[in-house]
DNA sequence: CTCTAATCGAGACGGTACGTCGCGTCTTACG
DNA sequence: CGTAAGACGCGACGTACCGTCTCGATTAGAG
């Protein structure tokens, strides 16, 4: 996640018990404080006072706030897409779908803060670019819309869902189930090959 | 748009040539900045810089430079809704995909630094906001979706289409029947009725 | 003094009220504290606290406190020397040590604090400095000494005693004529020709 | 000279061979740096880079870098009083001085950098604080000035004339025998009974 | 010669001050 | 006499050192 090394392991992100708490209270600080603000309007100061870590320290872990929210996205994100891509068997979309809804179902709070909250533009970009790299390493492309665009579609979509569904009350009655039924007929299922136009 | 008040006659957005002048100057210049870089990094002494204005005289025409570009946005994207609206006798979503993208054809210029620029954000939820409120105006919603999600969706994919098309090469085969066509099947069919899950 | 420029006019320091009232207050509080702390104890923010100034306008004025300080010595220095050397006409010492102390005590608690509170250092230093350039003007030198290692022992001196003489108290009974013998017989004639050893 | 001190012994500056050695190589980086840059440029990460001593050790060989300055200091200037107290009967000031130039003409390298390097601001500081200690032990003062200006005008004189000294090339012609003339001429003279203005 | 405790390096940490940048207000001197 | 030019107070930024505090890893010297 971070470019920090040990010099003597080479390892990445030390393992000193006082990196990983620092290092946590930011992210959780982070996290808290985006709930009740859009990123531009967080300081690094707040972040800081919220954690109760220096404002010296925070530059220690991170160069900037965007890349604390980069960390922390990144790695949701991936969490995310690694269950996905394993519970389907890469082929089963629906299934996917299903896994995905399921583990945001999960992290709830989680997924809420980072979706509806301050966060939520950072978020889209950075699971467009994970997507894209996902998406190049899958060799074949069927469908009738240029592959990135296709891409591009498919995962603002899939994301809007779910922020949509986020943000409405947990007893609305949108299940997991209901909501990767939509994910595949809304997201998926457009660009795949036959949902076209009729071609001339 | 602004609260700027002549003290004279009340009216809003005074007709002084002067200001005429400068606020054209600014929008001008905030659009040239734009293709340049991100809105966050834009200054407001850039503004005032580029356009040969007075730094005090921005505020005296907006109170901060988010007003100023959705000041910019709202006018834009009212001028393509109501084509677009106009161009369709509303129940004809295809007839009215083609006048918007014919539209936008011809000012493409501009709306490529709108949607591609720094301000796509700032655009897209602008867009957001103009459809919902027009989508309010509508009464009937046969879709299989909820409403809002509905919107959502069309909305995004309709921009998403819209900036990946602006961001191509112009010689790159998409012309505005196509992206039209694109926009119909992707956008908007798949939320009618009888396009959904064969519901239980 | 200072390098400001104002573009128009290309004269120095401009005349613009607040920058005058800034500045002057700027000094004044460097002074007030000098009387408390050491320089180097003296923050910037101290300075801007002292002067109901801005942090910031600090360093509208001056690149640094040691600027603001030089300004504030150079000025005076250069009134003390322009004095003693208008008042004698430069070749009786004697007239001009007299009214290099007579000059002292009427300002006595303004050279109290360059002297002998926290500046005394740079104060001896911006001395040393002014006093070679006007010694550089003077083509003829006639003591046994080497003529650099002349004026810095006449300079040091003159500033020891006066420093010196700042230390007591008032009533010591110590007048500036008295004072001003002192700086003839210590810090003047042992380097005039005559008063050397007898040369083999 | 420091407060640090062996639990067991309570002796200070313990004699384990690694202390003397920390120690050693802490004053050496010190004298090395001063004669690249002044005091207030020199930090003590500089130092501990230097000596090849971990950053922390520095503060368990002392408080602050002033400190440790103060240690050298006034090791050494112990040393040259010592010796030209020892030198001269007390009452022979020529041969005093001429014990003093010699000494310093042999250890030339260290007391340049400690009077024209950055440090020459506390060695002139720390050489009156020593001489009137010095000064105190002696009942008698026989000059018509009084005897702390006295004592003042002949540190700094001497420190200057040595300064300067130093400052000049070594094979500019003034031996340690012409430099202590000076000094007798310039420094202890001047204030001996006999000296002054013909008293009215 | 061994073992125990002093010393050391490394470096994370909470701080304070720095000097810079941009904001938005308010004053002023000029046209 | 209005307006642009720009001085100003403010507050966040990111940096540099400070001095404190753990940690292990040596290593000196007492037994």
């Amino acid at each position: 996640m971070t470019e920090q090394v040990t010099k003597k392991t080479g390892k990445r992100s030390g393992t000193d018990a006082r990196q990983v708490k620092s290092r946590h209270a930011l992210r959780s600080a982070m996290l808290t404080l985006l709930e009740r603000k859009p990123l531009d309007e967080i300081t690094i100061r707040d972040i800081a006072a919220e954690s109760d870590v220096g404002y010296t320290t925070f530059f220690r872990h991170y160069p900037s706030k965007a890349d604390l929210l980069n960390d922390i996205a990144a790695d949701e994100i991936r969490n995310l897409v690694d269950l996905s891509m394993a519970g389907a068997n890469s082929t089963d979309m629906r299934a996917g779908s299903l896994v995905l809804c399921a583990y945001v179902q999960q992290h709830r709070a989680l997924w809420s803060t980072l979706l509806t909250g301050g966060a939520a533009g950072v978020m889209r970009e950075e699971f467009l670019r994970i997507s894209r790299e996902v998406a190049a390493e899958h060799g074949e492309w069927g469908g009738w819309v240029p592959r990135e665009l296709g891409t591009i579609l498919a995962v603002t979509t899939i994301v809007e869902i779910i922020a949509w569904w986020l943000s409405q009350p947990e007893d609305a009655g949108f299940s997991s189930a209901r909501v990767a039924d939509m994910i595949y007929h809304l997201a998926i299922a457009p660009t795949l090959p036959g949902s076209g136009p009729a071609r001339a």
